[in-house]
DNA sequence: GTTGAGCGTT
């Protein structure tokens, strides 16, 4: 048992990791280092980015030595609008803290009962689904756990939307021969609108204020 | 350029 004091990187068990959801697209760890690290010792934060696109997922793992600190900012943090966005901070379903976190999620089986009708997968997604957006088959030629399909069917939702609204928009302006005279007015580089304004944003630096304070 | 329920890399 005695490794001579060495005990190697941080082990899981030995850290408590926080799930931070509801996190902007453009957040990045550093923003969420600014915040979290004044809670605690944060040992590190993680923001799981998509294998394809390589954007964040929108969420982010933030790791603390210590369960007080960790509990501290969920208290504070929860709530808390980061770049627009209010934040959600719970424990991660992850290390010692999957055996009792109870926030978000049951994560024990002692509340599915046998007894009564089972209520299966009530919505089956098929391949065709993914081929029906027109995804290639080098994906789905693949082997994927049913986690990861899932997380994909429900990230690509959003994006299913955006091209069939875009698709919609664009056919519209085909058909339609005659345009108005608000589009025109609206591409027209006479017409200057606030949208091409100078997007001269002021650097306003960040008020370092203690959001956690010393107990 | 967009979107918004959830659980992750070495």
């Amino acid at each position: 048992m005695s490794r001579l004091g060495r005990y190697g990187p941080p082990a899981v068990r030995d850290s408590y990791s926080l799930l931070v959801l509801n996190v902007s697209f453009r957040t990045t760890a550093d923003d969420l280092l600014a915040l979290f690290d004044r809670c605690g010792e944060v040992l590190d934060i993680r923001i799981p980015r998509d294998r394809r696109t390589g954007d964040s997922r929108g969420f982010a793992f933030v790791r603390y030595k210590y369960e007080d600190e960790a509990q501290k900012a969920v208290d504070k943090l929860d709530g808390r609008t980061v770049d627009g966005r209010d934040i959600m901070v719970q424990f991660a379903k992850y290390g010692p803290n999957a055996e009792r976190i109870h926030k978000g999620r049951i994560v024990e089986e002692i509340s599915k009962p046998k007894g009564r009708s089972r209520s299966p997968s009530p919505k089956r997604r098929y391949r065709a689904d993914y081929r029906d957006r027109g995804y290639r088959d080098d994906y789905r030629d693949r082997h994927y756990p049913d986690d990861y399909q899932d997380r994909e069917y429900r990230r690509s939702r959003s994006i299913e939307r955006y091209e069939r609204e875009r698709y919609q928009e664009k056919g519209y302006r085909r058909r339609s021969r005659s345009i108005s005279p608000d589009y025109d007015r609206r591409h027209r580089k006479n017409g200057s609108y606030s949208l091409t304004a100078s997007p001269s944003r002021p650097r306003d630096e960040r008020s370092p204020r203690s959001r956690c304070p010393s107990t």
